[in-house]
DNA sequence: GTCTATACAGTGATAGAC
DNA sequence: GTCTATCACTGTATAGAC
């Protein structure tokens, strides 16, 4: 499952196709269809399942629940990590922008809204205003999206640690004003 | 060659078919052949030169040539116009992100290149020491496209004039520190 | 220059042997 | 449960008529 999401991550929906998934999973195509009757648009569906699950788990519920200091610190190191210093894409992401038809726009809607809701909680927490956290919960996580891109598009992976430390440094300001 | 834009932006290189590109643009598969021989490979290659020709010309040059203040505030309103406030993508952007087999990393490098270079230029004029002008100038480009994401994503257009507003705000706050 | 017809590799998907 | 063979279809690309 793993596996999957990172072919999906690698090559797109549309450039993902069935006999790179039968080579790098090393399954066959029957064996595929057989635990995915749905085909190509069922894998995508577990997989984004299996990277919501993942963000609940070490992202969305610690914001929520951990002190404010160590939530927002485990969200930047627990992102940082995840996506590898921009070296791995951010699935979600990545669809949002390709939109495949708009199949999973539902998907993709509830990631962002979920991670939106939680970080907004963590700056209400902090003393921020409704309105004003969820505004600045949507520039942090634009911010964290767009240090991926950054870092793919110049081939450089050192701008997305300087990126999400200046959102970080950014953060603090915010929750003092 | 706009009506081709559109549709890699609308579909991704993988999603535009050249049967979808002769539907939308109303030529044959001749014709299309005719102006590119390299096919789709070079149809790409043609609309990425149009983009950063617009890009030089409507973005990098003022920020570089007119007057500080009014070269960031083009650069925002301008930006905001051509993406259609979040509602049109960005095809480098994306491009960076699917990265195609890495087919146009090339072209993708030198777009964000130049703009970093253009406005890390302006960040210098307002004082800052050149690695912060730099760092500056990396966060706000990828404000900029996270904000994309964040519209397309979460079907809320209002995101991306948000996220923009801040990140002029926040250009204002680098600059007085 | 543009269109129609077509080549042929590659796509997702299914059926049947093991 | 897994693999192999094969399906119908779509993909890009080319050749030739107008």
């Amino acid at each position: 499952m793993p596996a999957l999401g990172e072919i999906f991550r690698r090559y797109g929906y549309e450039g993902a196709s069935i006999a790179r998934i039968t080579e790098e999973t090393g399954l066959g195509k029957g064996s595929l269809y057989n635990f995915f009757p749905g085909g190509k648009e069922e894998m995508t569906e577990a997989v984004l399942a299996d990277i919501h699950r993942w963000f609940e788990e070490n992202i969305y519920r610690p914001l929520e629940t951990q002190e404010p200091d160590a939530a927002i610190r485990q969200m930047f190191e627990g992102v940082s990590a995840y996506f590898q210093s921009g070296r791995r894409i951010c699935l979600v992401g990545a669809l949002a922008l390709e939109e495949t038809r708009n199949r999973f726009s539902a998907e993709v809607a509830h990631y962002f809204h979920r991670w939106l809701e939680a970080l907004s909680a963590y700056f209400r927490r902090k003393g921020a205003l409704p309105a004003q956290a969820k505004e600045i919960a949507s520039y942090m996580i634009a911010g964290i999206q767009g240090a991926i891109i950054m870092a793919r598009a110049t081939n450089d992976v050192s701008q997305f640690p300087a990126i999400l430390k200046m959102l970080e440094a950014n953060c603090d300001k915010s929750c003092r004003a």
